[in-house]
RNA sequence: GGCCCCAUCGUCUAGUCUGGUCCAGGACGCUAGCUUCUCAGGCUAGAGACUGGGGUUCAAAUCCCCAUGGGGCUACCA
């Protein structure tokens, strides 16, 4: 059976690549019905932090990648490592230095391994230095900690990063040494910045919570995620998680690093809000703002239903959704102060936003139809055309030249802040 | 510097293993047009790539070599 795993360590939130090392562990083990273990790397005791800890789970959890078993913690492992270190010495191929233990590795040997993705890889040991097993102050370092751990919880199938690629000879000296069966390894491509180097913080967001603070989709972020690296074939990009599962494999990955291209993960997130059930879309909205403490005693779920609906088509992430809500629900709107002066602010302004009013007052339904045919009234009465009549009623209510269709703008908002909001401009 | 990995439009990629169907396909972005009350969306069109050089072959994006470029590692960090 497949089992593989994501070794986080926890001193840092969960990063955009790091996301996608676990994902394509998840996807494998999914898609081979096999298991997917999480281990927490916390040898470090001064850099590992709970909260990380919790805001990688948070976050794995949030795209939908599941473990269902118990965590393994290295720190509670130290007796182990330490009784594999002392084998080695009683073996004659590590020896002390102090406290710590060192590995020996001989000279003028070729080793090499067999990725699924690169094929064979050669190293000499002529380029790797004596390794360092059980450090100074009794910890484990990582190459060993690392085997022992894979070994004793029989993953199949070691699934990381390219970085890891020169870790790997150092790794299967000691899988050899112990005498322990090799997993096969698989070096994904590292994600990469604009720039085409490491992707860090002074490149924008880095962690998965931050995008998920932008309102980004999880189901979005997985697939855009998925195709970095990797692509489902018959030029098909937007598909479902039971999709990705069954078509994944991890000998598809390719061998070339992939620059994170935050437009393409705008338009796919686009997509998925387009595509969504209007209630739910609602709902996940409704929650998005709720976390940011935006919504307040004025929200109207059953109104919010249809506003979402209206701007449903036109937005690509949840944030959108924070100035149609101060739109709708807030007495204060921003205007755009060049919208306003371009619309609303010529000689017949005042008289056009009065006859407008008169419009709003004397439409008897007020629904998006009645008063469109109200506004086409008018705008032939006056020997306008009717954008002349639109553009700056929609400035004039919404603060803006962009948004939904107007007549369903003033349909939601009702007559009376309809009104009000003209008034202001008469 | 040493070692390792990689190389198709600006970006993500298909095609490379099993050479001919590829004067290289799709998507994002960009440009133009249409739709329209704005924006967005949708639709249509357009610009846009096989890093270079040598081989091998009747034939190379695809195989081999070299060069160049990029990335990673080179910690008692993980």
């Amino acid at each position: 059976m497949v089992r593989v795993r994501f070794a986080p360590s926890p001193t840092g939130n969960l990063h955009i690549g790091s996301a996608r090392t676990a994902l394509f562990n998840w996807l494998y083990a999914r898609h081979s019905k096999g298991k997917f273990i999480l281990r927490i790397e916390d040898t470090d005791k001064e850099r590992s932090k709970p909260e990380y800890l919790d805001e990688i789970l948070g976050s794995l959890k949030w795209l939908f990648m599941d473990w269902g078993e118990e965590l393994v913690f290295q720190s509670k492992r130290f007796g182990i490592y330490k009784g594999y270190a002392q084998k080695l010495v009683e073996k004659g191929l590590a020896y002390f230095e102090g406290p710590a233990i060192i590995f020996k590795v001989d000279k003028a040997k070729s080793v090499s391994f067999d990725d699924m993705i690169r094929g064979k890889v050669d190293f000499s040991t002529d380029d790797i230095k004596d390794q360092v097993l059980i450090k100074t102050d009794q910890t484990p370092a990582y190459n060993f900690a690392c085997v022992v751990d894979d070994s004793e919880m029989k993953i199949t199938h070691v699934i990381r990063g390219d970085d890891h690629i020169s870790n790997t000879p150092k790794q299967v000296l000691i899988y050899e040494a112990l005498g322990l069966p090799m997993p096969q390894f698989a070096h994904i491509p590292l994600i990469l910045s604009k720039d085409g180097g490491r992707l860090s913080k002074r490149h924008g967001a880095t962690s998965i919570s931050e995008y998920k603070n932008m309102g980004f989709l999880p189901e979005a972020l997985v697939n855009y995620l998925a195709l970095m690296g990797w692509a489902p074939g018959n030029d098909i990009e937007i598909l479902p998680i039971d999709e990705i599962i069954k078509l994944f494999d991890v000998k598809d990955v390719n061998k070339t690093g992939a620059i994170f291209d935050m437009d393409k993960l705008s338009w796919m997130n686009g997509q998925y809000i387009k595509k969504m059930e209007p209630a739910r879309l609602a709902k996940e909205t409704e929650n998005f703002l709720k976390d940011k403490n935006i919504v307040d005693d004025k929200f109207d779920a059953e109104k919010w239903r249809g506003i979402t609906a209206a701007y449903r088509e036109r937005s690509r992430t949840l944030e959108d959704f924070i100035s149609v809500y101060r739109i709708f629900f807030s007495d204060e709107i921003e205007y755009d102060e060049k919208a306003v002066e371009k619309y609303l602010k010529k000689p017949n302004s005042k008289d056009i936003m009065n006859r407008c009013k008169t419009a709003v007052e004397s439409d008897n339904k007020f629904d998006k139809a009645s008063v469109e045919e109200s506004y086409r009234k008018l705008a032939d009465e006056l020997k306008l055309k009717a954008a002349e009549l639109i553009h700056p009623t929609r400035v004039a209510i919404s603060g803006k030249t962009v948004g939904a269709g107007l007549f369903e703008m003033m349909e939601i908002l009702g007559r009376e802040k309809v009104l009000k909001r003209l008034s202001k401009f008469c």
